[in-house]
DNA sequence: GTCTATACAGGGATAGAC
DNA sequence: GTCTATCCCTGTATAGAC
């Protein structure tokens, strides 16, 4: 059944308004993304954003799930043997889009409040996530056991805390460090 | 040479509102911790708090920075040997501070614009931090070597994470995953 | 269903009186 | 050194036009 008529206008103009709202904070950074020039650079009033999205929280929660989506995390991690070099290859990319990055960092903090409307997908996300790093990741070097669990937690925090670092010295190399974290941990792989 | 008169005012006033403000960012979050609360807790104006530092995110950043001359990361580093359980012992104490650990993670992701206050803060900080496990960590195995600078940003990171993780999740045991990453980076040791 | 107009509460910041 | 008063901007709720 197709989409017609207003209906399919109003799934236009909520994609549009996640990608502008995207590109304002790539721009001039989470702090500064207001309502206001989101709104302006779609070309409507703030109140337009708030009848699609009940709240700006909630309109940047949705937009991290739109990129889940589009990038597709978990399908880089199907393979077992294509799980380091995907996971990399999922850093990497995230250098290249430093909007999505600073949503991301920013959300993770604000997050905490149970009360925040992200708080509930960063909780699924993050056990979602570790879940396919423990089962596709090898474990430990036998002479320093690290159970799937811990090692699903020290990668997920290494790559968020080297996001830190990198957004406040884009110089950082973070899919090497990341890189030489993995393989120290699983010398024998 | 003594303080007196309303210099010493002024100075007691600075501590009291640094205490304050850690207060209630533990009491309601980074969030809503606005200058009216904490100025309500002082028994002054915001007008006054301001009056101190210059605005709220510079305010900010002064606890920060009077929290790391209290708790002194740095001497506890000082000798080789208790590099690890002293940081372990920092990680562990952060446990008890939840406030100081919510607005720390919240100026992490804000000090990535170069105009906050807390910008330079943050990166001399960092440097010196990584400095001082670089010099104070033994490097790693012999069989996957890790540049002690790669190891101080990694441990770094991890640390970072790991917080982000346990703010949403206060479960998380910090302490515990941290001492398995370092023993398994470290396994000679 | 889509959106504008309007109004409001709350935030941080500023100027000037005391 | 501190307060009052004011200002502007933010996010948000409501009413109603199309």
């Amino acid at each position: 059944m197709a989409i017609r008529g207003s209906y399919a206008k109003g799934v236009a103009r909520r994609e549009e308004i996640l990608e502008s709202a995207l590109d304002v904070i790539g721009r001039k950074g989470y702090q500064n993304a207001s309502l206001k020039e989101i709104a302006e650079v779609v070309g409507v009033t703030p109140a337009a954003l708030l009848h699609y999205f009940g709240s700006k929280e909630e309109l940047f929660t949705a937009v991290l799930r739109k990129r889940d989506e589009l990038d597709g995390l978990d399908p880089a991690f199907l393979d077992a043997d294509g799980a380091r070099d995907g996971f990399l290859q999922v850093i990497r990319h995230n250098t290249e889009v430093p909007g999505l990055v600073a949503l991301f960092s920013r959300l993770s903090v604000d997050a905490a409040d149970p009360a925040h409307p992200a708080h509930e997908y960063f909780l699924e996300r993050s056990e979602r996530l570790r879940a396919t790093i423990a089962e596709n990741f090898p474990s430990g070097p036998r002479h320093a056991p690290v159970d799937p669990e811990t090692l699903a937690r020290i990668i997920q925090a290494a790559a968020d805390g080297l996001q830190l670092q990198w957004m406040i010295d884009p110089t950082v190399d973070m899919p090497g460090i990341m890189a030489a974290l993995i393989d120290a941990l699983q010398p024998e792989s």
